[in-house]
RNA sequence: GCGAGAGUGGCGGAAUGGCAGACGCGCCGGACUUAGGAUCCGGUGGGCAACCGUGAGGGUUCAAAUCCCUCCUCUCGCACCA
């Protein structure tokens, strides 16, 4: 009667595969359900991590499945990447073998877990079978106009010889992948996605979210696109032809704009500079500036500064003179690169102003209280108000004179209004081997000509040598880069560089739908049928970028005729990481497991560890656990159900070694109960009709229990406080006593009992209760029953625990039959004996009953 | 600095304004046993008690872990955004 996992998993896991219980026809015969988890990088080997995502999903596509939808649950693989790429370098292999063996190695960890993917539709994105579609998408975007080049300043790491993505450069402005590297500019010649055309619908897209992705998911990303209405305003400069243009949310206060800063790099400073004589102190401290770079400069603590360039621009409102001084915090990339300093309304400015010695003009009075002066001003007055100084728009609410004098400038031709996003278009060129090739022909005459459709795909040669110590192997394939032009037959050159990974992450979810399409990407139809993905799963750490640039794809392919609807995931749970404590020596810092002996002391000094703070789990910081041993030692089963029991999903899971025995002891405890059990059960009769006290008993928890379930895996998901209801359930009935099990009685709703369990454990541990459901006799598999409905009248108590407070604190508890009435209720708390100890001789002010729960009565 | 989230026993966590601490871990005790680190059963916030207890302080309410205000700490995201 031990419950032995090992066996029975395999013998599950073929049996399931045989049936095709996973597989999901393309003909939708059933109400559709699309769960998809994120699609992992082929790194070697799966981590807890991955056994947690995919485990959150498996649950909700098995549960759903059972619930009686079609559903379809895809894996494939996030196969190009960098990792890839340093991986050949270190051991001397080629990116696709190393990839490739890791995907075997993977799908077999993934199969072992036992979660129910149909792999028919499974995919790697670094087949040509796969990326051509993206080439044709992109060719699609050049024509659209929404692929473009640009010469950029891009982060430039010198380890990977690539451009990285802002995301992609760590906060101390190193790489995020080479950590002691620090990341330059450089500029380039990049292709760029116009994902800013987008940007308004990005956000108003949230509408549509609400309720379904989480709130600080949505949050992230209205950040992370940053609108912002505003005014671009012409400022003339002073003495000479040209014009510095710059951005401002606030139009109102440009009466008070008494100065002008500039980012270092605008190119008016070197300008001034040079025409004013003062070129060699500016030069001084723009390099200065240069030297501290982009994040560093945008990092809060850094001091602000600046210097006068010698150029002075025109207040096209006041007509005043104004000096411009380069700031180091102004940032060339956003905006115009220039801002109208007002240090009356803006603190920063103000700041500025003091240090500087400006001119400080307030032009905006608040409604009560003085009247502000630039004397008496100790910080910038950023509120609302009233316009003051303002010329014709004095005495103007400022809000109606933000509109009022952005109609003045559109009328006057000097400005206009405006919306300002932060986020930026994206840059998708990367100067790497293991991407997608970018199908443009660069030619001397004809510029970047796109290759012709027929032409696709531009395959990746994978039989290049994989030498180069750096930079990208592609740049020196000559006989694969040589072509001639497409347009005038010229000699010329493939465009060497690859795109961003999360190209390919962006629009995956749709091929799961059509994977073996090889007549075009994607089928109209199928979409139709398919889309949008009803429950995607994934880190959090994916909030803003690839959640960004799927939706924007999605929104694409919309236009395109091709994805039907506005957004491509309904519903989001981004899952918490899994972590692990440190164990800390008081001499060593944190330890891992090996370095500990058995009584918990470090090995090196013998000194006593202790249990430190919870870390995510990584590599580096040696506190992983490899998800197959767990397998190996406490089976798959053990595996899923600690990880959906130890938190929430959404929460940090903390991993303990504990916990996971916790887990497997309960499935032992299930099994045995059931084996044990085993001969009674199949004797054992249905449940019909009225039945004795015990019986009523048994089927009461049963499906109470049910609903409990129920509804927290549908609605709530809350996995942790569904499985604690089914451990509720089993250590009932293990209160059972023997002789129910064989009474004519009370065996029947045992029976009951012990199949429902194992239809509610499925989703959960879907082995063991596939091997008990086939213990007791049933046909067919438990995965494939339907999901049972709770019997509200069984669920129902007749009796009903009521609490009683007296002034507010807990007297008495009260039993009360369920049907009850409030002046039933009320008058046995007032002459419960427990009460009425507080209650005698005062007076009564108050009583509330709140039905079936408690009353509260208030005395004086 | 801005934004989001969190703070509950020894630990992970329950509790949709209504019995704080479900369930699990750990610990303690018992049973069974040649033996137990297996299994089964029981106990387990603090306090002798009245009572006290959900980061701290205030408020709303018959009733607050939950709602409001102030503050502290932690995590995450953005980071001088004009």
């Amino acid at each position: 009667m031990k419950y032995r996992p090992q066996a029975i998993e395999s013998k599950w896991q073929k049996a399931w595969d045989d049936a095709g219980v996973s597989r999901c026809p393309d003909e939708v015969a059933a109400p559709k359900y699309y769960c998809l988890e994120m699609f992992p990088y082929p790194s070697g080997r799966i981590h807890m991590g991955h056994v947690r995502v995919y485990t959150i999903g498996d649950l909700i596509a098995r549960f759903k499945r059972m619930r009686g939808y079609q559903v379809l649950h895809p894996i494939g693989w996030d196969a190009f990447g960098l990792p890839a790429e340093n991986a050949a370098h270190r051991h001397g292999t080629h990116p696709a073998k190393w990839t490739y063996e890791n995907i075997d190695f993977m799908r077999q960890q993934l199969k072992e877990l036992g979660i129910s993917y149909d792999w028919d539709r499974e995919f790697a994105t670094c087949t040509p079978e796969y990326y051509r579609w993206e080439q044709l998408f992109f060719l699609w975007m050049i024509r659209d106009g929404l692929a473009y080049r640009k010469r950029a300043l891009l982060n430039w790491c010198d380890e990977c010889q690539t451009v990285l993505a802002n995301e992609q450069v760590n906060r101390d402005g190193t790489c995020f992948i080479h950590d002691q590297t620090r990341v330059t500019q450089r500029e380039l010649d990049q292709w760029f996605l116009g994902i800013t055309k987008y940007a308004d619908e990005l956000l108003s897209g949230h509408d549509e979210l609400k309720g379904g992705w989480p709130e600080n998911v949505l949050e992230m990303q209205r950040n992370w696109i940053g609108r912002s209405e505003g005014a671009e305003i012409d400022f003339p400069l002073a003495g000479g032809d040209g014009m510095i243009t710059v951005f401002t949310t606030r139009p109102d206060t440009i009466y008070g704009a008494t100065f002008m800063s500039v980012a270092p790099e605008h190119p008016l400073v070197a300008k001034f500079a040079g025409e004013t004589g003062r070129g060699k102190e500016v030069r001084a401290f723009v390099d200065r500036v240069a030297g501290q770079d982009r994040i560093e400069r945008s990092s809060g603590e850094m001091e602000k500064e600046g210097i006068f360039t010698g150029g002075y621009c025109i207040n096209p409102m006041t007509g005043g003179k104004i000096p411009v001084f380069a700031a180091n915090f102004v940032l060339y990339e956003y905006g115009t690169g220039a801002v109208m300093a007002v240090p009356a309304h803006d603190q920063r400015d103000f700041e500025f102003a003091k240090k500087y010695g400006l001119p400080i003009v307030p032009v905006i009075q608040p409604e009560a209280g003085e009247a502000i002066t630039a004397g008496t001003l100790a910080c910038a007055y950023e509120g609302p108000g009233r316009m003051a100084d303002s010329g014709p728009f004095t005495g103007m609410d400022n809000e109606a004179g933000k509109r009022e004098i952005t109609r003045h400038f559109e009328r006057e031709g000097i400005g206009r209004g405006k919306v300002q996003y932060r986020l930026r278009d994206w840059g998708v060129s990367r100067q790497r081997y293991w991407g997608c090739p970018i199908p443009v022909i660069h030619c001397a005459k004809c510029g970047a000509v796109p290759v012709p459709e027929e032409d696709l795909p531009v395959v990746l040669p994978e039989d290049l040598p994989y030498t180069r110590e750096k930079g990208n192997p592609l740049a020196a394939a000559d006989k694969w880069a040589s072509v001639p032009c497409p347009s005038c037959g010229a000699k010329a050159r493939r465009e060497t560089d690859t795109f961003d990974t999360f190209f390919e992450s962006s629009w995956y979810f749709l091929r799961y739908i059509d994977p073996h399409n090889d007549g075009e990407p994607l089928d109209r139809g199928k979409m139709r049928a398919w889309m949008p993905v009803d429950q995607y799963v994934g880190g959090v750490e994916h909030a803003c970028m690839h959640l960004i640039y799927a939706r924007f794809f999605h929104k694409y392919l919309r236009d395109r005729g091709l994805a039907p609807g506005n957004e491509p995931f309904k519903r989001l749970l981004s899952q918490g990481m899994v972590c692990m404590a440190t164990l800390e020596c008081p001499k060593h810092g944190w330890r891992y497991p090996e370095e500990v002996d058995p009584e918990g002391n470090c090995r090196q000094c013998g000194e006593k560890v202790e249990v430190g703070r919870s870390m995510k789990m990584s590599k580096s910081k040696r506190n992983v656990v490899e998800p197959s041993a767990l397998v190996e030692k406490y089976g798959a089963d053990t595996a899923r159900l600690f990880s959906l029991f130890a938190a929430p999903p959404e929460k940090d899971l903390d991993w303990s070694e504990q916990g996971v025995e916790g887990a497997f002891r309960f499935l032992g405890r299930v099994y045995r109960l059931i084996a044990q059990k085993e001969k009674a059960i199949r004797g054992a009769g249905r449940v019909e009709g009225e039945s004795g006290e015990q019986a009523r008993r048994i089927r009461q928890v049963t499906h109470r229990t049910l609903k409990k379930v129920t509804g927290d895996v549908e609605d709530r998901y809350h996995f942790n406080t569904a499985i604690s209801a089914v451990m509720e359930m089993v250590n009932f009935l293990y209160l059972v006593e023997e002789s129910a099990w064989d009474s004519k009685e009370a065996a029947p709703a045992l029976r009951e009992a012990v199949e429902l369990l194992l239809l509610m454990l499925s989703p959960f541990a879907p082995h063991v209760s596939e091997e008990l459901w086939e213990k007791i006799g049933n046909e067919g598999m438990a995965c494939r029953q339907p999901w049972p409905e709770a019997d509200e009248d069984m669920a129902r108590a007749e009796e009903i625990l009521i609490v009683v407070q007296v002034n507010g604190k807990l007297r008495s508890r009260i039993t009360a039959d369920a049907e009850a009435t409030e002046e039933e209720i009320r008058s046995m708390a007032l002459s419960d004996p427990r009460v009425r100890e507080f209650t005698e001789g005062k007076t009564l002010k108050k009583l509330v009953v709140v039905p079936k729960k408690l009353v509260s009565i208030v005395v004086s």
